[in-house]
DNA sequence: AGCACGCCGACT
DNA sequence: GTCGGCGTGCTC
């Protein structure tokens, strides 16, 4: 039997199947889909088994042998093979990082080189020999002061280089101890008299016949230590095994369990939509202002779906996966739900997704990879706020879930419902054209009124003299919200921009020497710091341009509006949420919480905040400068803006308090801003759309980002020149092609950037064409040192 | 000669 | 991606 095998190389002449022999003791247990570990080259890599046949067109006599099995069950189930084989088109990425992206970290390879002890411990040089004593090899990780030696050993061929391929982390073991069921063993054992432990033990043992209990529940209950068990199994009267064991990350085994809620009229016209066709691939966009009750209807169609015996997907955006969150699915629907999320540890979330294959779960709540979960009987599958550019990888495979989401729905025969209150462009323009089938619901659940949104123009500000970042009126109402107990929620709309070192006297803003960027001040190590290259050197005490003393720390924004603050209600408790503060794990919960108690009467935040704050006394909600993200040199700008602007909105008079939001902008008249203070989609999505019309983008055109990175800004920009040209004379004359510009942070660890754009409409040889691309990169480029990265259906183009 | 370094090609 | 093979060119 032969396997097509893909190696664990991401490489362009790599990807593709190799052909390896299964040997004959194998051959009852390979199926595709499973990991092996097999020899390329003069080393030993891991691969997938893509496929088993009899016979190979490669020359049999070459062919090698599969070196092991690494797994008795398929990790990847036919449907994942099929969909990492058209993810790899889809996204123009290797099919090995595909096939990598669907399984859980602990379950990627990890490669660690050694040297191997190749000969009698007494022919190696005395200074290496305790290096070797205890284990037949030297992690080359834990040798480096020894490298010189060790060379010299390896051309006497005493010691050979090898790696080592594991896995990431072990599947968790308990203790269980098993107690014998004859009480006659028991009696007749022979325990000397002064044995005490034992003799505890024992008494123990007695009253527990037969039972299994686990080592570590036992000690505790009978008092006794582990050696004092290990005394009596070697007296047969128990017996040890390991059992697998799943760890706890959620400590939610205590939630109790909740129905359902009733459905507002235009809930139930909803639900109903979708529950007609359950049993058919169509995609469905709820979309739902802020506190419409898109939630209840997911959790209401799920349950659904697990009636008819079918599994379910939710999708979350990260940020929003929090423990409130995740409570309401596990009150719903109990310990039938695994949760995925990034505070998770590589091994519990190989556990939530073991519990997901051995089918002891049916819903599974997460963010962007949890649309891998391996269900084979998939009846529905949710993306929450399908906006959300964090669905979309931002590096290969640069997969985005909503596509994912509707192959598998098309595999399965099952629905996608895509929910949002601000849906993106492209999916409100498919439902606009009848591809997907839109859904509406206009009211608030417990209908309350929408926050009145207030635009100020802080250029009026200025001119009556008032330079502060708060404007009077904001000022004035966050008094007043004091006053009344109130809580207040202030909104800083800064995105990457934090920390950096300004010279007052001369301008200078300390730049990455590698990058094109502005060092970031961390205070925790007193470093200046480059979040793109690692960079990293001390904070300077004079400027290093004019040696000026007046060089001046500016504090993240937050920290600067926290002083500000200060100055206009003293005395206010302020919490601050943003890079800084929750950078411990647990820190985002924690501040919330205290916040949702009443501990304090601001929070002031950046985009973190904008999602999933759910609290009652909330009645003021301050956007301190709505621009931001509206300048920004790329497509989405408006749209990102308006979808923040809303959520924000949103988070002010969940309850029976009225709400009050004031956005403070330079720029108030734009449509962005505006349209959101109503909450006016329609009319945003027309104007918007316009824009995009007129300028090409998505969704009228379908964008490709094709950036070139390297040492020589000159070179960098010629391949990209060159490629322009060639995609001039392959692409059809109605296709756009932007560039070669710079890209907008030009230069990253001394690699220059540049990259050129491709909007097309209908492009059938679109896919030809960039492997021929890769082909010439391939073929020249890569030799030079470029690199080249496609990015197909950019969520932004900076 | 001995080696460091860079370039190339192969990898089933 | 990673290794070995091979050529070049430098140093002891």
């Amino acid at each position: 039997m032969i396997a097509e095998v893909i190696v664990d190389v991401a490489a362009h002449p790599i990807d593709r199947p190799f052909d390896y022999a299964i040997p004959k003791h194998l051959e009852v247990l390979a199926e595709p889909g499973m990991r092996v570990k097999v020899p390329f080259g003069n080393r030993k890599v891991l691969g997938f088994i893509t496929n088993l046949k009899e016979t190979s067109e490669f020359d049999p006599a070459r062919l090698k042998p599969v070196h092991e099995l690494m797994d008795v069950v398929p990790v990847l189930n036919p449907e994942m093979l099929q969909m990492a084989n058209w993810m790899k088109k889809q996204t123009v990425c290797f099919e090995i990082d595909a096939l990598k992206v669907m399984i859980p970290a602990a379950l990627r390879a990890k490669y660690e080189k050694r040297f191997v002890l190749n000969a009698p411990l007494e022919e190696l040089p005395e200074p290496l020999r305790p290096h070797f004593k205890n284990k037949p090899f030297l992690r080359a990780q834990e040798a480096v002061e020894l490298y010189a030696l060790l060379k010299k050993e390896m051309v006497n061929g005493t010691i050979i280089a090898d790696t080592d391929i594991s896995q990431q982390t072990a599947v968790k073991k308990v203790k269980m101890v098993h107690i014998t069921e004859s009480l006659e063993t028991l009696e007749a054992v022979d325990v000397r008299a002064n044995a005490k432990q034992q003799l505890k033990l024992l008494a123990f043992f007695r009253k527990n016949v037969g039972r299994t209990i686990e080592a570590s529940q036992l000690q505790k209950e009978a008092g006794v230590t582990l050696p004092t068990v290990y005394n009596l199994v070697e007296k047969g009267l128990a017996t040890i095994s390991n059992m697998e064991s799943y760890r706890d990350p959620s400590l939610l085994s205590a939630i109790e369990k909740k129905g359902s809620l009733k459905l507002t009229d235009a809930q139930q016209t909803a639900f109903d939509a979708i529950e007609a066709s359950l049993n058919k691939s169509k995609t469905f966009l709820l979309h739902g202002i802020t506190g419409s009750g898109k939630t209840e209807i997911y959790l209401q169609t799920i349950d659904q779906v697990l009636k008819e015996g079918k599994e379910a997907i939710m999708l979350v955006p990260e940020i929003s996966l929090t423990p409130q969150m995740t409570v309401r699915f596990k009150e719903r629907f109990g310990d039938m739900v695994a949760v995925l999320h990034s505070g998770l540890s590589a091994g519990e979330k190989y556990d939530e997704w073991r519990k997901i294959q051995r089918h002891e779960v049916k819903v599974v709540v997460g963010a962007r990879s949890a649309i891998f979960a391996p269900f084979e009987n998939l009846g529905l599958i949710i993306l929450d706020e399908e906006h959300e550019s964090s669905y979309k990888q931002d590096d290969s495979p640069r997969y985005h879930a909503r596509d994912m989401a509707i192959w598998r729905s098309e595999f399965h025969n099952c629905p996608v419902i895509l929910g949002s209150a601000t849906p993106s462009l492209e999916s409100y323009a498919r439902a606009q054209k009848g591809v997907y089938e839109l859904l509406v619901l206009e009211q608030r659940a417990k209908n309350q009124p929408l926050p009145s949104v207030e635009i100020i123009d802080m250029r009026e500000e200025l001119r009556r003299g008032n330079r502060s970042m708060f404007s009077v009126q904001l000022a004035d109402a966050i008094r007043e919200r004091l006053e009344r107990k109130e809580q207040v929620v202030l909104f800083l709309n800064k995105r990457g921009y934090s920390s950096f070192v300004l010279c007052r006297d001369c301008g200078l803003v300390m730049q990455c020497p590698n990058c094109d960027i502005s060092l970031t001040y961390h205070r925790s190590s007193e470093l200046m710091k480059c979040h793109y290259c690692g960079h990293d050197e001390p904070v300077p005490h004079t400027c290093p341009e004019c040696t000026s003393e007046h060089i001046r720390f500016f504090g993240t924004g937050t920290q600067k509006v926290e002083e500000e603050l200060a100055k206009v209600v003293p005395g206010a408790r302020v919490l601050r949420m943003d890079v800084d503060t929750t950078r411990n794990k647990g820190a985002h919960e924690k501040i919330l919480t205290a916040f949702g108690e009443g501990k304090a009467d601001i929070l002031l935040g950046t985009q973190m905040i904008a999602k999933g704050l759910d609290f009652p006394n909330i009645t003021l909600v301050g956007v301190l400068s709505a621009d931001t993200t509206l300048h920004l040199p790329d497509f989405r700008a408006a749209e990102k803006t308006y979808q923040l602007l809303t959520q924000v909105s949103g988070r002010a008079g969940r309850d029976k308090l009225p709400g009050s939001v004031f956005v403070q902008s330079y720029t108030p008249e734009h449509y962005a801003i505006t349209l959101a203070k109503d909450q006016l989609y329609e009319p945003f999505y027309d104007q918007e759309m316009a824009m995009r019309r007129a300028s090409g983008y998505p969704p009228y055109y379908y964008v490709v980002n094709i950036q070139f990175t390297h040492e020589d800004l000159m070179t960098a920009a010629g391949y990209a020149e060159q490629t322009v040209r060639y995609l001039t004379s392959q692409l059809s004359p109605n296709t756009l092609i932007i560039g070669p510009s710079a890209s907008l942070i030009a230069r990253v660890n001394n690699r220059y950037r540049y990259q050129c754009l491709i909007k097309y409409k209908k492009e059938p040889k679109l896919a030809e064409v960039m492997q021929q691309l890769i082909k010439i990169y391939r073929t020249e480029w890569i030799k030079k040192g470029a690199t080249l990265s496609i990015d197909m259906n950019p969520t932004s183009v900076m």
